[in-house]
Parts: structure tokens; sequence; C-alpha cells
DNA sequence: CGAAGGGTTGAGCCCCTTCAATCTTAGTGG
DNA sequence: CCACTAAGATTGAAGGGGCTCAACCCTTCG
């Protein structure tokens, strides 16, 4: 569900526009890299943990999360992409791949050389900085992560997902931070907070009892904005956002 | 303490010649970069949350860790930073910082401002991609942290934070892998798993017990590295280190 | 209509926490 | 050299948050 009428490399134009303005030059530059779309249907994998990736992915629709097992066989999500988002660029940088990264839904993908991202990069510094930042930013949230499965209850983890979701769906202009549809079942939100599924579908009543959300199937409304915010510790901070949400169109 | 013979910025070289080699001209760039040294008590601040860094820090001596704290004041620590390590690119690259950076021991720090760093970067791109690899690095360990403290019960925790930085003391020819001393005190290792000290010292005692480590004081002494290494579910491939480690010297 | 994936619910248990006391070690001043 | 102090390590007892196991329900889709 991509807009047929624009090109799809503008998803990453408008994404590292959160981080830098472009000049037309830098905007061409990134809008003329070479790229080859494909289709995914949910579940499939854009990379598999121990792959060498010679290519990035950019999400130009759809929902996408890094993962990785552990020992006993349990599944640890540590993020969470959407459209806009340079998927693989961690993994092909690196060159080996430390973590898979799954479809959550079906997606439409832009494949573009590692060799033209680092092209970009050089010939144009400001376009390069964005990129850093941008996988700067996914290490604060990273962080951020860390912190939230580590030292916080069920509640606050599974409200601390659902806002910081809510937010970065606005940012995307992917639709309303009050209401949207959550593309991931219980279990995966279990292996995105650290808990079991029994306990997210627990803590997801819990939420709708203290009147944080309310929910019908995977749709989630965020009922009460300030009272999920505290539920969850949730400041926006390490989002890095810019301080005023560009204007919607 | 670091040798008084060799410059401050050759701990920068080293760790990023793990990424990549460096030419005469690049390695002499890097090691030009304008600095100011300061000597730091354990338990001071290198930069706080919330503050807006105009500079980064090099680590040249001594050890240091990166932490938020969550509404309940519970401590997250997220990294453990040793000599050659930037220690604090994030922050001041992000311009606004989201978590803290404080010394664990007494430590020896360059600061590089900024603009000096993005300089380089841009000037030299095979310098620049070195410092980006590190940061991918940086990221790379936080989603093994996600997981180790996400999907993993406390003994295999704990065992792998050990793990973790007996090759990272390694790589950083700081020491033995076999045997070193921890620059930790129980309360921080439980920030750094997501437990509480108390059950640190049961958990340090039970691998103790089991024959995975031997221990006195914070010192440490791994007594049996495979049987720890499975203990802790622990693969090298996250820290991207190359493959045959450098010769020492 | 049947199957499959995912959501919901209950009962019992256990890993880790909490609370609190005691011990050890290192540093300080007399 | 020894009291005194403070930080950290160690230990015990009791409780709880989240897990496990297992059943059942709901929705979607062929």
């Amino acid at each position: 569900m991509h807009s047929p009428g624009s090109p799809p490399l503008l998803a990453m134009v408008k994404k590292l526009r959160l981080w830098k303005d472009f000049s037309r030059d830098e905007e061409a530059a990134i809008l003329s890299l070479p790229y080859t779309m494909s289709t995914l249907e949910a579940g499939r994998y854009l990379v598999r943990d121990g792959d060498r990736p010679k290519s990035a992915c950019l999400l130009v629709s759809g929902f996408a999360c890094r993962h990785k097992i552990v020992a006993n066989g349990a599944r640890s999500i540590s993020a969470v992409h959407m459209r806009g988002d340079i998927v693989d660029l961690q993994n092909s940088l690196l060159g080996l791949a430390d973590h898979s990264v799954q479809t959550l839904t079906d997606c439409e993908i832009a494949t573009i050389s590692r060799a033209a991202i680092l092209e970009l990069a050089f010939s144009f510094p400001n376009v390069g900085m964005a990129m850093w930042y941008d996988t700067l930013v996914d290490a604060s949230i990273f962080r951020e992560w860390i912190a939230n499965v580590a030292r916080r209850d069920a509640a606050s983890r599974v409200a601390h997902l659902l806002c910081e979701f809510a937010v970065r769906l606005e940012a995307a202009e992917l639709g309303d931070k009050f209401s949207f549809e959550l593309p991931m079942t219980q279990e995966q939100l279990a292996d995105a907070t650290g808990l079991t599924s029994v306990h997210i579908n627990r803590t997801l009543k819990t939420l709708e009892a203290s009147g944080d959300i309310g929910r019908a199937q995977r749709h989630v409304a965020i009922a009460d904005w300030d009272k999920l915010r505290k539920t969850a510790d949730f400041r926006t901070a390490y989002l890095h956002l810019p301080e005023e949400p560009p204007l919607a169109k």
C-alpha cells in the first residue's frame, strides 16, 4: 500500500529529513539511488542471523522486526520497523548479520546495494550524517528497550511499547497516534517485552480495565494518553524527534 | 593508567583499527585531532541525561558505563566501556543526551570537539566509516543485551556479562581473558543484568560452586571457559571482532 | 464445515525480590 | 597500632510477579 504515484525512495527522504534538512541536490541524490522493488508476505525473512548481506532494505510499506534467538529457544525482539526505515543498514554495513529481520505484515521493500549507500554517504556528507544519525537513534531506542525490559514491570513495559509505536507511527505520517492497528500477535508482543504471551494477554486486559487503552482485536485506542504515558514512564526524548513535528503535508 | 610515552589518541587508533586498516595519513589525521586531557575519579559523570554535550570523550584509561534511570528510581546500565572507546560519540552527535555516562573507576579522558570528529570523519571516509562501524557495533551489543536481560535466567545473564567483558578486555589488550579485575560492584552488576544485588551475589556463588569461575573480591578467574560460555549462551559474533585477533604488540 | 492460528482463562508453582541483619574490607584519624 | 566509619558483600526468611501447563474459545479462511 504505498501510493503508486510517488517514488518509493521518498519514504527514505522523509525519514532522513527528520534528522537533517536537505538541499535539492542532496534530495535528488537519494532519490536516484539504484534499487529493486519486491513484495514480501508476513512472516518472511529479509535477513537471517549469520547471513552476509550485501545490500540494505528500505521498508516502503508494512511492518517488520529485528530478533534473535537464545539458547533455550526463546526469541527476543529488539526493534519494530515501519515505512521509511532502512531496515537492514546495520547488518549490511557490519557484514555479518548478528540477528534476523522478519516481516510482521505484508511488506514492500526497496533493496539498495551497500556500495551505493556508502557512495552516497561520503559524496554527500549531509546525507551521510543523516544516515549515521539514523543508526544512532536506533541505538538510543535499543538503550531504552534495555531499560524497559530490565527495570519496568509488565504493565509499564507493554504501555511503553504502545506509546513508542504510537509516536513513531505519527512521526512517519502513518496514522493517528491515538488509534491504530498494532501489527503484532500477543506472542510477538511478549518477545518484544521479555514476557510470555499469556502474561501479555492479562496485562492488556489490565491496561484496558484501568482506562489506559481500549481495544478490539489488534486495534488499539489510547483512551487516556497522559495516563498511559505515566504508566509507561514514557518520555519522547530518546526518539530524538524534532521539537516541532513537521506539519502533515 | 596509560603509559606516559605514547600519545593518548593512540588508544582510539587501536580501537578503530579493529574495524578498518588505515593508511599512514589516516592514522596521522586521527592522532592530530585536537584534544584536552583530564582525570576523573570513580563515580564522576562524563555526561548527564538531558545535557547537550558539544564534545566527545575518548577513554584513555579506566572503565565507565552508560545508564539511565526509570520512573521507580531503578537504574539500567546499558554498556560498559574501556580504553579506546569513544564513550560519548552517541550523545554528542545526537545533540541531546538520552542517558548518562559515569566512570566506574578512576579514568583518564581525552575530550574532542564534535566538530573536529565530524571534520575528520568526512575528510577521511575510511576513518569516518570506522567510526560509523564502531557505533554500529555498540548497537549490536545493545541488541545482545536486550536478549540477555529479556530471555536468559540469572546465571546466564551474569555469565554472559563476564564472557563479554573477558573478550573485550583481551581485544583491547588490557589483560588476560581468563583472569581479571571486574571494575563493578555487585549493585552495578545488578543494574547491568536487570537483577538485584542480592541475587547477583547468590548467582556469583552458584557460578563459583558449579566450577565456571573462581573469585576473590572483585577478581574473577574463568575456571572453565567452555563451561562458562555454555552457561552464558555466549557467541562472539555480535562483537564483530576480526577473525584473527591482532597479535599483541 | 473443518482446521489452524491466535486469544483467553484458571490453577499452581518457582525464580527472583524484598527486607533486614550481619560480616568484611578499606580508609581515616588519634 | 587500633578504634571508628562507611561502603560493599553475604546470608536468611518470606512473599509476589510472572511463568508453566493445559484447556477452551474465537475468528478467519479454504
